[in-house]
DNA sequence: GCATAAGCGGTTATCGATAATCGTTGACGG
DNA sequence: CCGTCAACGATTATCGATAACCGCTTATGC
């Protein structure tokens, strides 16, 4: 039996873990009472760490019939960009005016991603260029956008996103994109930083629809992707919402 | 004891309700057993309302240390401003595509708005505020970007900030306001439309912004703005995320 | 007199058991 | 053969009790 400190914190932990390493698929039922068999604990932490898992949009429930991995399809993973590129436009803006405290971070954080898109690490590419993401939105001060932001559940799709497009499209230069950004943040131009930053979305965004639109074409139609499409976890830590 | 369908949905939205009225105030201790006492039901249906409830950002807990209704402070209040802004443009800009099955849902809701303003009934004006701009992020049939603007929880903001604003500027015409936004989607001009919508949540920000900045003059600094202005409780229906 | 520890009241976190509910299976009648 | 419905098995929702924990007060030792 696990114990630390909040035992349902532990259980979210390991079914997030789980969830990410795709030993459960979307769709897959998720039985309260086999879970907590199985980790040798009760019902009742299983189905806190459930409930919240709903709140982070990993689960969905219905009542009296149990919950299941949630199935993240096409359309969600394309319809995320539009909103993502305005919060991270508006980031960019607000985060001029403190990227003094930020600018050692983000520069690491491109150094980091240059040396795994190298390696072919995508996992540590993925959790960089969240970082450095992150680092602009808690640049920008204002906790609702964090908060807002943080709701998208990024570094979870992220992961998923960055395998598809290496796989796709390995010629990329993830790292170098991120380039502009600190350059205008250097310059201190906030509508510049800000369209540099949606435009740096938007790409994504366009790349990802591309890689959509060929697949669609061999492979069957509007198949959903999977989270377990990752061939490595995400460390859980990553993974929370803060 | 109350009994429908789910006893914790049922525990949630009397607790909304109540946190609404301000029976309870921001700060107050939401015990588990005395409401679970009070409501002749277990602790169970108890914890996961609250579980909930802290999720959609109105109660606040620490462990070990119980459950909170959570503060809502002046910065909160204006800084959501600027991220309402940037979605509600994007959602104008995406809406003019399907606008024609919501413009009589739309006019609707200004009419109701109008008749509200006249009879001073600041409940239901600000309910059909959110009707109104709910419809639009409906119709911007983006289901992530409809999400995160719910996440925002503007329904619960919404009732105490308008009456905040009707008492200090009653001579405002919130429901007039909105016509520019019907007049470009009757257009189909989506740029326009997106530039109206964010003018008109950037300029309920300026008048929050100016209202606080008055009343920190003669008043105590940074007073936290409490749930409990309101003087009538907003149908905890319209406070669910859905 | 002060720091530290033991005890206590109040509360949360977890447990194990039970009631309520759902989907399915299979009998029954048409 | 097909539709209806009752009973069953699986699972969730809820319960009542207990263990773990926090903050505070009071006792204890120096």
């Amino acid at each position: 039996m696990i114990q630390r400190v909040i035992l349902s914190e532990q259980v979210k932990e390991e079914l997030l873990d789980d969830i990410m390493a795709g030993r459960y698929k979307p769709g897959d039922r998720l039985v309260e009472s086999q879970i907590a068999k199985r980790m040798g604990i009760s019902q009742s932490p299983v189905r806190e760490a459930l409930r919240d898992m709903v709140a982070m949009r990993f689960v969905e429930v219905e009542p009296h019939k149990g919950a299941r991995v949630r199935r993240i399809d096409q359309r969600e993973v394309l319809e995320i960009y539009p909103v993502r590129a305005c919060l991270e436009e508006l980031a960019g803006q607000l985060a001029v005016a403190h990227a003094a405290d930020y600018l050692d971070d983000l520069e690491r954080a491109i150094d980091r991603m240059t040396k795994a898109f190298s390696a072919r690490d995508v996992r540590t590419l993925a959790h960089w260029d969240v970082v450095f993401h992150r680092t602009i939105l808690e640049a920008s001060g204002n906790q609702i956008l964090i908060e807002t932001w943080n709701s998208l559940m990024i570094e979870a799709r992220t992961f998923v996103t960055l395998n598809n497009l290496i796989s796709r499209a390995p010629e990329i230069d993830l790292a170098g994109r991120h380039y502009p950004i600190i350059e205008a943040l250097r310059d201190g131009d906030a509508v510049r930083c800000g369209q540099v930053m949606r435009l740096h979305v938007e790409e994504f965004g366009d790349v990802m629809r591309g890689i959509f639109h060929d697949q669609e074409a061999p492979d069957q139609t509007g198949e959903p992707i999977s989270m377990s499409d990752a061939d490595v976890a995400i460390a859980p830590t990553a993974a929370r919402a803060g």
